[in-house]
Parts: C-alpha cells; structure tokens; sequence
DNA sequence: AAACCGCGTCAACATGGCTGACCTAAAAGC
DNA sequence: GCTTTTAGGTCAGCCATGTTGACGCGGTTT
C-alpha cells in the first residue's frame, strides 16, 4: 500500500517534471525570438530572413542545398525570402568554383551587420541566462537539450570543428 | 601578448558557446513540434490547435483571457481554433457561476485523448532526455532555461502548485 | 444610468509554410 | 559523346496562423 502511494506519486512527480519540460521550450522559444522579431517587422522582413541570415552567417560559402537541409523547408519557401536577400544585398552569390551549379552564399558586409544586431539580444539573453545558472547547469542544458534532438541534429554538435552536413563539394 | 590572446580566446570559446545555445533551441523546438505537427495534418488541425488543447488541459476551467495572455495571440486567432475545437467537441466551455461572462474553458473526453496522443511523443522526447542526461543535468536544464524567460513567465513556474495567472475569477 | 469588461464576430491582410509542374545548365555515368 | 542526374530557379496556387480595426451583446462595476 506504501509501495503503491509511492508509485502514484512517483508518477504524479514525473508527470509535473515533464510537462514543466514542455512548457519551458514552448515560452523559452518564443521569448527568444520576440525581439529579433520586431527588428525585422521594421525592415519588412520575417523571422525566416533571420533563420536564413544566421545560418549563412553561420557557415560561409554555405550552398543552397546544404541550407535546405538544415532549414528543412522547401526551396521554393526558401527562393522566396533567399531571393530578397540577395536582391536587397544583404547576401552574395557566388558561382562554385568546382562546380559551377553551385551558389555560394555569404553575407555582405550589410548583411552581417543586420545578424550582428538580430542576434545580439538573443545572445545577451542566452549570454544572462548561462551566467545566472552557472557553468555546471550550462553543462546540464546542452545534455538535455542534446538528447531532445534526433541523431542528424545531434551530429552537428559532436564533431570537432563547427561543421555543416558535408556532402561533396 | 599572452593575456591578449586569452582574452581573444575567451570571446571567441563565449561565441562558440552563445551560438550553441542558440542552435540548440531553434532544432530542439522543431523536433520537438515535427511529431505532434503529423498527427494534427492528419486530423486537419495545426500547431495552434495543439497549444489549445494543451493549455486547457493543463488549466481545467480556464477562461478565455487568461488563454489569451498565455499565447499572446490576438483573440481573433484563438477564436478560430477554439470555435473549431468546440464545434468538434474537443473543449467544453460553461458560463462562469461567479461572472457569468466568463466562458470557463474543459477538455471533453475526446479532448483529453487527443491530448494525451499529441503530447505522448513530446513527453517520450523529454523523458528520454531527461533519462540520458540525468537528474542533475536537467537541474541544469531548468537553471538556465528559466533564465531565458521574462520575470512573468518565469512566475508561472516559481509558485508552489501550477498556477496560471491569477486574474480575478 | 453609465462605463467598463469578457467574449464573439466580420473583414481584410501578411507571412511563411506547402504541392506540383516545368526550366536551365552543369556534372557524372556509361 | 550521349544520357541521366543534380543544383538551382521559377510560376502558380493553396493553407495555417498570425495581424489590425471596427462593432455588438450582455453582464458587471461604479
């Protein structure tokens, strides 16, 4: 009977835990990106100009393909925002020298300054909220957070250097 | 010389961590979506549909604007999902005793399996993350995902029991 | 009685996903 | 060298979910 009432609360435990997890991800993401947000409604651009301005940012000469990959939407969703971009210079294409299909693709000058300011909240945030945890807890998010992802995006973080999926270049 | 390269050093390991962060919430929440995303396509709902259904679930009784102020969404945009939600006997609302403008807002039976299936995945996820990273790694994960929230939504999770906010009722 | 509040609704618009079809040019395979 | 595959772009249309703004109804508060 002790067993059992232990077992219940046990469960009653992890459920609470569990769902403090979920909620946690759910006001987290949204907090993070909120300002980032605003800055780019002020330009007329959305938050998918900054996903693709980080990413290329990210991983210069990074190829169109390989940022679908990471992105996972379709190219035509990309083309679409992708295609501003480049149009309004804040992103360089450049022809691959080995393969001559490829688009390179780097931030200008323009561009980088625009990441520099959408990211700087979210790394001031990130930055304050490591500091208020405490290196050992920091060590602790990355784990968890690791473990909530499937194995290609874990692979991302493991190698030694930064590293983009690599197909052939 | 040699403090100036450490300090170089410094900033340069502090970015490389920053950005870690940073890429770790943006795969770790789409992940975390992806699954419960499938099961709603089929049903021809969406994400908006779930984070209903699991609010409510989590607040039996809740009204309406206390919804709004966890979403913050316009009450134009619940109110499509929710009338959906309730048209197809997911959610019951029942006029508030004490005001009787209040729609007092409960998951039907139905409501509660399709809950307990959408976030069936989500709580495996965590779970197993949580399981891998182990107890006190997630303190961690809590230390410093709680530092990412703003202080009104980092309330939601200092009080004794789950509480949403308290409004007058 | 007046003002405010909780909630719903109509209309119009933007963003960013999606599918499907079709194109060019370059590379790779045989 | 011809064929097939690949990298990338583009047009067209659809859908989900967010937005603003305006307005109405009934219940509560002052």
């Amino acid at each position: 009977m002790a067993d059992l009432k232990a077992g219940v609360n046990q469960l009653f435990l992890r459920e609470e835990e569990l769902r403090t997890g979920m909620e946690l991800l759910f006001y987290a993401y949204r907090e993070f990106t909120a300002e980032p947000d605003e800055i780019l409604a002020a330009i007329d651009f959305g938050r998918a100009h900054h996903r693709v301005i980080y990413f290329v940012g990210r991983y210069p000469k990074i190829t169109v393909s390989e940022l679908l990959a990471i992105l996972k939407i379709t190219k035509q969703s990309l083309s679409r925002v992708l295609g501003e971009l480049v149009r309004q210079g804040f992103i360089d294409q450049q022809t691959g020298a080995r393969d001559r299909r490829q688009r390179l693709l780097e931030l200008t000058e323009k561009g980088v300054e625009l990441e520099r300011q959408l990211s700087e909240t979210q790394r001031q945030r990130i930055a304050r909220a490591y500091k208020m945890a405490g290196a050992e807890a920091v060590e602790g998010f990355r784990k968890v957070m690791m473990g909530m992802l499937d194995d290609e995006d874990r692979a991302k973080f493991t190698p030694p250097a930064p590293t983009r999926p690599v197909t052939k270049r």
